[in-house]
DNA sequence: TCAATAATCTAATAATCGTTAGAATATACG
DNA sequence: CGTATATTCTAACGATTATTAGATTATTGA
C-alpha cells in the first residue's frame, strides 16, 4: 500500500540497467556483442583488457540480464539476450552523440572528414545495390557477418580485402559498413580501396542501427549477396 | 592515430549518458520532466527528496546534457534537451520491465492484476476515442496537460476528480492515462470512479510512450477535446 | 537597503564500484 | 588420470559517487 516503497522499488531496477551501462568497457563489451555470440577471450581481446576484468564485467551484464552466457566446450560464449538490448546502445550512443558536444566533434574530426561521404539514405542505398548500382562490402570478420548482416552484402573482412582486390568492380560505387559508428573498420577499407583507385565510401551504421531503424537484416540461412 | 585511445574516448562519452541514468531518483526526476518543464522545488516534492539533493541530481543531468535550467523570476525551471532522452527513459524502463523478472512481478501484482484493463491498442483507442465511443481522461496536473497530451483527451486532475465527476458520461467506457506504467494515478482515477458506477479503465501509456511510438501528441495552442 | 525565498556551491563522510592478483572450477585432450 | 586451457570466484585496494549540512548567491518585494 505505500506508495513511496513500491516507486522507489520500480526505479530502483530501471536504475540497475542504467548501472550496468555506465561502464565505458561494458558499453564496448554490448557493442561487440550486438555483432553477434563471441566467447569471452574474443571479447576482451576485442577491448583489449583482461580477461579477468571482461569476466567481472560481462558478470555485472549478466546480473542486469542485458547479456547471457552459454557453455560451448571448453569456452564460455556470451549474447546479447534479446534485441531490444542492441537498440538499448544505439539508443544511448546517439543521444550521446546528439547532446554531447566532446562526442560530436571527436567523430567529425576522426570519421567524416578525411572520409566525407555522400549522405545517402538506407532506402536509397538499399535501392541501389538491388539493382547492382552499387556494391555494399561488410568488413567485418566473416563470423559476424555470418550471424547477420545487411541485405545485399557480401563479406569483406578487412584483413583479406588486400587479397581478394580482384574480387570488387573499378567502375562501380563500392560502399563499406562495419560494426557502427565508432568503429574504425570500414574507414580503413576505404582508405585502402582509395589508394588502389576503387570509387569505395563508407556508411557510419552497422546492423544494429539498420535493426534499430525496422529495417530487415538477411539472416545466416539466406543468400549473402 | 592511436585507435585504442579514440575508441575509449568515444565510448567514456557514451558512458556518461549511461552514468546520470545509473540512479534511481534521477530516472524519477527524468521521468516527471518528461512530462513537461518543472521547477526544482516541484520536483524534489514530486520525487520525496531534499531540495538539495534535486539539485544535485538535476546538476548531474545537466552535465550529462540530457537537462536544461532556465531562470523563471525567483525559480529555476529544468526542461529535458530534447524528446530524445525522454524516448531514452522509455527505451530503459522498456528494457527493464522485458529482462528483470522482479520489475515484471511488483508490475504486475500492483497495476494489471487488480485494474485488469482489455489490451486496448494505441490505434484503436484512438479510432474510438475520436468517434466518441469513448472517453479518454488526462488525470495528471493541468499543467502538464497543458504541455503536451493524448489526442482526444480531456483533462480532469485526479485531484479535482471527485468535484467534477459530473462532466463525465455514465454510459460511456472511461479511459483513465497518467505520466506512464510507474504512474499511479490512473490506476487510483479509475478504483474512484468504479466505485461510483462509471466503467472506467486505465492504459499504462503515457505522453512519453506515445511519442515514442510515433504517435503525435496534442500540443499547447491546439484543441483540447 | 533589508528580509525572505529558491537554488546552488562547498566540504565531508559513508557506500559503492573498477580493477588487479591469486586461488578455484570445469572441460578437453593426451 | 593428469595436464592444459578457459573462465570464474574471492579478496583487496584505490577511485568515484550519493547524501547531508552549512555557507553562499540571486531574485523579489517591502
Amino acid at each position: 500500500m505505500n506508495k513511496r516503497k513500491t516507486k522507489d522499488l520500480l526505479y530502483e531496477q530501471v536504475a540497475r540497467i542504467g548501472r550496468a551501462v555506465s561502464s565505458p568497457k561494458r558499453l564496448e563489451l554490448l557493442e561487440i556483442l550486438a555483432q553477434g555470440e563471441k566467447t569471452v577471450d574474443k571479447l576482451a581481446a576485442e577491448a583489449s583488457i583482461d580477461i579477468k576484468l571482461a569476466s567481472a564485467h560481462l558478470r555485472t551484464l549478466k546480473e542486469a540480464r542485458l547479456v547471457e552466457a552459454r557453455r560451448e566446450g571448453r569456452f564460455i560464449a556470451y549474447r546479447l539476450t534479446g534485441e531490444d538490448v542492441s537498440h538499448l546502445w544505439v539508443n544511448l550512443r546517439t543521444v550521446a552523440e546528439e547532446h554531447l558536444v566532446e562526442l560530436r566533434v571527436a567523430l567529425d574530426g576522426l570519421f567524416t572528414a578525411p572520409e566525407k561521404l555522400d549522405a545517402q539514405t538506407r532506402a536509397s542505398l538499399l535501392d541501389k545495390a538491388q539493382r547492382g548500382d552499387v556494391v555494399v562490402i561488410d568488413v567485418r570478420p566473416a563470423d559476424e557477418f555470418a550471424e547477420g548482416h545487411l541485405p545485399f552484402a557480401r563479406s569483406l573482412p578487412l584483413a583479406e580485402l588486400k587479397q581478394r582486390l580482384a574480387e570488387l568492380p573499378q567502375d562501380k560505387d563500392i560502399v563499406a559498413y562495419c560494426r557502427g559508428p565508432f568503429c574504425m573498420m570500414s574507414a580503413e577499407a576505404v582508405q585502402l580501396l582509395r589508394e588502389r583507385g576503387y570509387r569505395a565510401m563508407k556508411i557510419a551504421d552497422g546492423v544494429p542501427e539498420w535493426q534499430a531503424a525496422g529495417l530487415l537484416i538477411s539472416q545466416p540461412g539466406e543468400i549473402a549477396e
